[in-house]
DNA sequence: CACAAAGTGGGGAAAAGTGGGGAGTGTGAG
DNA sequence: CTCACACTCCCCACTTTTCCCCACTTTGTG
């Protein structure tokens, strides 16, 4: 279980060092791609092993050879070196809009890195926001179950 | 398990480099053809013997004669020279509109080579179409479970 | 306050990618 | 039959990138 939201610089080599807490629980195996919102995230290989449902082969239909062209392009297995630090590539970079500072986010199954700016405005939520969202979705569930 | 997306220049004779994490995958036995939206295709030998369920027979219907002539006319074994590159014939090159860059893909269970163009339409796609195209192609599958 | 653990930054060796020369092979024309 | 040309493949040399290691700073803890 990934818990707390961290802010690490990233240097020139566009390396960022993962929690201590958070590289315990990632054995190797552990993949990092593009997600939704412009943010990356980090699958630990029992999250990642639902997401290989999605292979290429002559009857694959356009829209999954699309998305798993984009998911598994963009990933990259996690590589630690010796100080725990994995490197973000330019094109990961790029699409999540990160230059010298990252934050690095627990959430429950995964953990996902965002730039700065997009970061505040998720997570500086005001009470009133924080609310309206805990219904929405307790409605959204409710119907969903009928 | 193929990943990342890799941009390797094509010399005047043809040859490719294939980044060195994937060719530490690629046993001999790789083929490689022509695949959708023209890009060319690297089938590790496991992945192709799970194509050989096309085959011509009186029975085979016009459609797939006409895939498996395509596919495997296009067809040709990987050579790796001493520097890990392989040749792209002048037809591979063609057919893929190839000159002096080629993006290397790797989609999960096999390996795609694009140009330049064509790549850039499909891999740099913004936060937001990922985020459609994710939720999609996730739609789609909680629909057809039911 | 001291020690340990975590995070940050940079230098250098090793590996990966790129480009070109030249020997060997095959084909076609003279 | 021989020679010239084209093509392929192998090898060497150079450039760029990666990654491994060391040292310093900061943070947290006993």
């Amino acid at each position: 279980m990934f818990l707390g939201t961290y802010r690490h610089s990233v240097d020139a080599k566009g390396r960022v060092a993962i929690p201590a807490r958070f590289r315990e629980q990632l054995p190797t195996g552990t993949v990092i791609s593009k997600g939704a919102e412009g943010c990356l995230q980090l699958y630990p290989p029992q999250e990642w092993a639902g997401e290989q449902g999605l292979r290429l082969g002559s009857t694959t239909p356009a829209e999954e050879r699309r998305l798993a062209r984009m998911m598994f392009g963009a990933a990259r297995e996690c590589e630690f070196d010796g100080q725990g630090r994995i490197v973000l590539s330019a094109d990961q970079r790029q699409y999540a809009g990160i230059n010298n500072v990252a934050w690095i986010v627990g959430v429950n199954n995964l953990i996902e890195i965002w730039n700065d700016e997009q970061w505040r405005r998720i997570g500086e939520a005001t009470p009133e926001e924080y609310t309206r969202i805990q219904d929405q979705v307790a409605e959204r569930r409710r119907a969903q179950r009928t």
